[in-house]
Parts: structure tokens; sequence; C-alpha cells
RNA sequence: GUGAGUGUAGCUCAACUGGCAGAGCAUUGGACUGUGGCUCCAAUGGUUGGGGGUUCAAGUCCCCUCACUCACCCCA
């Protein structure tokens, strides 16, 4: 072999396509219906960009992206949508509050996984400048109505809430004192999380990690009065929204820049990979980009892993019927044409056979190509004016009229 | 970046302790000259991922390398 795609990229058609298209066309009315508008960003951002929202010390920034240099100007794909949203907002002056989505393609080196890919989609939503807890809420109950939508089955939803700097900083002092006599019993990892990000120490799989921080005081019961006024005014809103959840306060997220409410719907038999949508709210960042400090949320969902979880026929594609034009002879290649023309303009499938090949070679091939029903022209419909209609499932056949033709057609499709 | 597993015909996979590289499906032709699928017969198809080594002899053992898969890190 010559060529290959690279690692962690796929080729896609056929119908893992249409079900990527089915998906993107159902994300943009659901979105539109509540009153988003879509934005498409550039593929490629200087790579400032994420190294201040994703947060430098991140393995996305470290090692994840995929940076380049041009006329000594560092760029990198975006391995996510929120700081462009961000950036876009900032730059072309858009009054808040928005709400925006977004679809596309994000980038990052690593290696690849069941559910993991180097380019892989997302769909995105953003809510700019809306603080109230009602909001948290009702994202998550949007994000919920969104799975329901494209049939998603046994998802779990689990939040919590991180806090602000604030309380933060206090409740990092006593993680530590907590921690600080264990730290010989967590792994390496752990070790190293604590200095770089202290929280997602709580996202160790290992599970002798997990049975110490299992005892440990959680960010949840530390938080400051605002914020756990705020969190406690969501879990409300989400009962009032009869939004089933599950509170699970090791829940933290990658990214640097989430406040707050934080929220992850995960299906299981996905293997290693079991979020399927995550998101949260990220008070502070709209300001750090250099914008004005007005309070945000939003989520992603990954579409990879969502058509993973998802049965093969969903979501539901409407089949087009398919026809195959045998011609018997080069000199019947006219009719086959028009024949060929008319179920296309009515929105058939169809395709034509070889008129110097036999017959049989010919139905050899519609049944190849899985074809509904075949259209015969030959020297016999010639003379008498017909089209001889073959139903290849039940192997039917019957002649119809050329003048009845466009009727009948209307009936099969 | 780390670890484990797997690479044999277009596809799915066999091949004992190192001893003639095979089967099913697919493809092509025929049985069957304007009628596909089913059946039967036959044919085509291979640098055993690549390179090196050990050996009389390597798909099989050793080393290197590439690719894929899963997991870790990280994350949707």
């Amino acid at each position: 072999m010559k060529y290959q795609r690279p690692k962690g990229t796929r080729d896609i058609y056929a119908r893992e396509l249409k079900r990527i298209e089915k998906i993107n066309s159902l994300a943009r009315e659901f979105f539109e219906a509540g009153g988003y508008i879509e934005m498409k960003t550039p593929t490629f951002e200087y790579a400032e960009l994420f190294a201040r929202s994703v947060g430098e010390n991140t393995d996305i920034v470290e090692k994840e992206m995929y940076v380049f240099e041009v006329n000594k100007r560092k760029y990198v794909l975006r391995p996510e949508g929120t700081a462009s949203v961000l950036r876009a907002f900032i730059e072309n002056n858009l009054s808040a509050p928005a709400r925006i989505f977004y679809i596309g393609s994000m980038f990052r080196k690593e290696r690849p996984q069941k559910g993991r890919y180097r380019e892989f989609l997302q769909i995105g939503v953003e809510l700019l400048g809306e603080g109230a807890p009602f909001y948290d809420a009702e994202m998550v109950e949007q994000a919920k109505r969104f799975l329901d939508l494209i049939r998603a089955r046994d998802f779990t939803i689990e939040i919590n809430s991180i806090g602000c700097p604030a309380c933060r900083k206090l409740y990092q002092k006593k993680l530590l004192m907590f921690l600080k006599p264990k730290m010989n019993q967590v792994c390496e990892d752990c070790q190293r999380r604590f200095q770089r990000n202290f929280l997602r120490i709580f996202d160790c799989k290992n599970e002798t990690c997990q049975q110490v921080y299992t005892d440990a005081p959680k960010i949840t019961d530390n938080l400051c009065e605002q914020c756990f006024e705020h969190y406690t005014q969501v879990k409300r809103f989400l009962d009032s929204l009869s939004v089933q959840y599950i509170e699970n306060k090791k829940l933290v997220r990658g990214l640097d820049y989430y406040t707050r409410t934080v929220f992850e719907f995960k299906i299981p038999g996905l293997g290693a990979q079991n979020t399927i949508l995550a998101g949260g709210r990220y008070d502070l960042l709209m300001k750090q980009l250099g914008g004005k400090d007005i309070p945000c949320l939003g989520w992603a969902v990954g579409v990879e892993r969502l058509l993973l979880t998802l049965p093969q026929h969903l979501p539901e594609i409407k089949l087009k019927k398919k026809f195959f034009v045998i011609g018997m002879g080069e000199r019947f290649i006219n009719e086959m044409i028009k024949i060929r023309n008319q179920i296309q303009n009515k929105d058939g499938i169809c395709i034509l056979g070889d008129p110097d090949t036999t017959i049989k070679r010919q139905l050899k091939r519609a049944n190849r190509f899985d074809t509904d029903f075949v259209i015969i022209y030959g020297e016999d419909e010639e003379k008498k004016g017909y089209y001889t209609v073959r139903n290849m499932q039940s192997g039917e056949q019957k002649p119809v009229l050329k003048d009845n033709f466009p009727e009948y057609l209307k009936k099969l499709l």
C-alpha cells in the first residue's frame, strides 16, 4: 500500500457520512428553534489563543496541538471550539447575551483509540452573557433534549460545581492538608496532576488512588457562599425541569477555564471514552481573552462517540428507490437516457447498464447495485411502445406504456 | 509520549514442535444465446506489512521498523 491516511483520521463515505449529515441537520434545526445562530470560525487560529484559554499547562496545549509556522507566525489547528467562538464574539463586537452554536472538526494529536480520533467532529453551543443559575439548568436540559432528539439512549447526567478561584484557593489548602501524608499512596500521575491542575486528581482511573480520594474533602462541600447558592439553585431548577441527574463530587474538567457548574453525559459500553457530551460554566474566560467581564457557559458533544452509541439505522434516513436501466443494444441509448432523466428528475436513484452486454450481465449488475426496479428496453419494447418494469425483490415484471410511465413512476417512488 | 495485542488472497480467517501457503466468501467464466438472486463446475487471486538475522529450511524463532487495535496520559 502506497499512501495511507494520517494516523487517527478517517475516510467517511456512504452511510456513515449520511448519518453524520443527518445529525448535523437535526442539530441545526434544534438550535435554531432555540434562538441560537450558527457560527463558522476558522479551522486554524493563532496559537496564543488556545494557550490562554485552554490552559498553558494542559496536555492539549503542551503536546496535543497541531502547530505549524508560516512566516514566523505560529498557528494551530483548533483543538476545541469555545475559544474561537469567544474570540469571534469579541472581534466582531457582538452583543450579549448571545446564543451561538457551531459544527466542525477539531484536532488533537493524541494516540487514537476507541471513540477517539485526531480529527474529530464536535457540535457545540455557547450562551454568552448569562450568569443566572437558571441558564445552567436550562443548558443541561437542552443537552438532554438534544440527545433525546437524536435518540441516544441510556446516558446518565453527572453534575458538580467546581467553584470560583476564591473558593478553590481555600479548598486547595484543605485538600493539601488531607493529602500530604498520603501522597506516597497515589500514583505518579496523580502526584504530577496535583502540581499542575490539582482538581484533576479526581479523574484518575487508578483504584487505589480513588480509594484515597473517597475520603478526601471535595470542592463541592467547600464552595464560597455565592458559589454554593448558585449551585443550590442550579439543582433546584434542574428538579423543576424534571432532569434526572447524579451529583458527582469527583467530577472535574480538563480545561482550565471552567468555573462553578460542570456536567458530563456518559454512556456505558463505549470503552474508556464514555463521555459523549460535556460542558459547564466559564465565567472568567471572556475577560481573560480581552472581552467584557461577562459570565458564559456552554457544552459540546463528540459526534463520532455519539454515532458509536446509536443503533446503525438511527438516525432515520429516508432511502431513495434505486433504478437500473437495461438497454438491449447500442441503438437504444437515447431511450435509456430518457428513462434515466425521468427517474432522476423525480428524485429517484438511477444508473445505466452497458447496452453492449447481455441482459443477463446487466441484470447481474443491477442485482449487485441492490436495485429496487429494473427498466428493460429492447426490440420488443420499441415495437410495442412500452417499458418492461421488473421488481427486483419479487421478480414480477410487467409492461408499462411509455405515456403511462411518469404516472407509474410516481407510485414506485 | 508509555504499555499490551494484532498484521497471511479484495474480505473473514486456517497452517502442529520451523518442513510443498490453504479454506469460506467475493470476483471472472461456464452449465443458462431477452432475464439477476439459488445450485453445480472451473479459473483468477500472495514480496505471509517492510528490512535484517539464525537455519539445510522461516508465515512460524530473534532484532529493527511501519501500520492497525485497545488501554494509560489527556480529553468530546
